[in-house]
DNA sequence: TTCTGTGAACGGATTCACAGCA
DNA sequence: TGCTGTGAATCCGTTCACAGAA
């Protein structure tokens, strides 16, 4: 399983986790590729293909044992363990992400929340007390951080970026509306609502009544 | 411009229009796609590729007029009108969207919200008066509606999108953590947070400090 | 017989590279 | 000279199809 696993790849192991835990909790204990694929609209071929980087975790004849196959997902994803996360921007859409009640049960935890703005600094949300953005660096430095998530304003969210690379964290879910430029090695994703609801009203507009995806 | 544009074509259109607004925001009205494209983190040649589907909207020796492009852009995505839209799921998660201020300016709102709770339905949020679920068929019949967003838990969602899909809506907002059925011609947009950092974690076990995307 | 694992074939998107216009 | 528009070449992910294990 060496280099060069293609990253659409990757993005779909946590697909399968999910489904394999769905039918662990209805007690299936083994599925086949053809299941897992009719359930998820993904072709079995390229589940086999997908899961053939990483190992043989499969029977011939049988299919895939739920319960072992979602261990090793979870291993190769690094499911296994806890991720702790920043959070920079304290606003309504901050909040949200702080309140929602979706990361924690999965290990991602946010352990330090930042804002800019001094009626936010200093506000206790949850456990969490929010600290002025200026000492984000500084707190990179002392605390063992995994994830940033920026939730900050479109003009000051490649500023915030910049101190969270500089302060050498690698993975960053972004929801502010703009493309950032990270150095390559640093993984960013996009949560972009608008920009989804922008791509579906072309097929609105009736220029192609094409396919789902 | 005939059929079979790729889908992935049109998920960029919107973020080059995004690029345009805030260059013409700062009141540029020429640019190449060279510079469009170190902005966006895009190769210049997929830029003019993906324009070309469209129109020739370029001057050789130039570049591109911004606001001519942006017209063309907006023409093309149907960003040149309102949609109206209904939220299924008050919960935390819906109220975090119905409160978000990103959609108004961009032309989207919702116009009915929905859910199965009865503590909730009834209540007022913002100029809304939150309905019961079992109308939304009703209400989908009546009212014109473009996009269905749904903040439903899990278990639920399916069935909240086959009524969508039966009463018509041929574009989904989904928040809901599984991979839905729609019939095609039904488009989708997944918003997982969760699938984001789990793909991420990925790279942060270092099994590759590969590229960023 | 059933269903995996996988090389080979395929298809489609990206990039190249250059002709052509301003 | 500078930059677009675009066929051709390339790259890369998906699907096919089948050998082989249970």
């Amino acid at each position: 399983m060496p280099l060069e696993i293609p990253e659409v790849v990757i993005e779909r192991l946590p697909v399968y986790a999910r489904a394999l835990a769905a039918l662990q909790a209805r007690g299936l204990d083994v599925v086949s590729s053809q299941e897992l694929g009719d359930q998820l609209g993904v072709t079995p071929a390229q589940i086999r293909k997908d899961l053939s980087y990483f190992g043989r975790f499969g029977k011939q004849g049988r299919g895939y044992n739920v319960n072992r196959l979602m261990e090793e997902l979870h291993q190769i994803l690094g499911l296994d363990r806890t991720w702790s996360m920043v959070l920079i921007g304290v606003g309504q859409l901050g909040r949200a992400i702080l309140q929602y009640g979706g990361f924690g049960p999965q290990g991602f935890h946010v352990i330090e929340a930042f804002d800019a703005s001094a009626e936010t600094v200093g506000e206790m949300i949850g456990p969490l007390t929010v600290r002025d953005v200026s000492e984000l660096g500084a707190v990179l430095r002392h605390r063992h951080v995994d994830i940033g998530i920026v939730s900050v304003p479109g003009e000051n969210a490649q500023r915030v970026i910049d101190t969270l690379v500089a302060g050498g964290i690698r993975a960053i879910l972004n929801y502010a509306p703009i493309a950032p430029q990270v150095p390559s090695g640093v993984h960013v994703r996009q949560i972009d609502p608008v920009l989804s609801l922008q791509s579906m009203t072309y097929y609105l507009k009736g220029n192609t009544a094409s396919a789902a995806k």
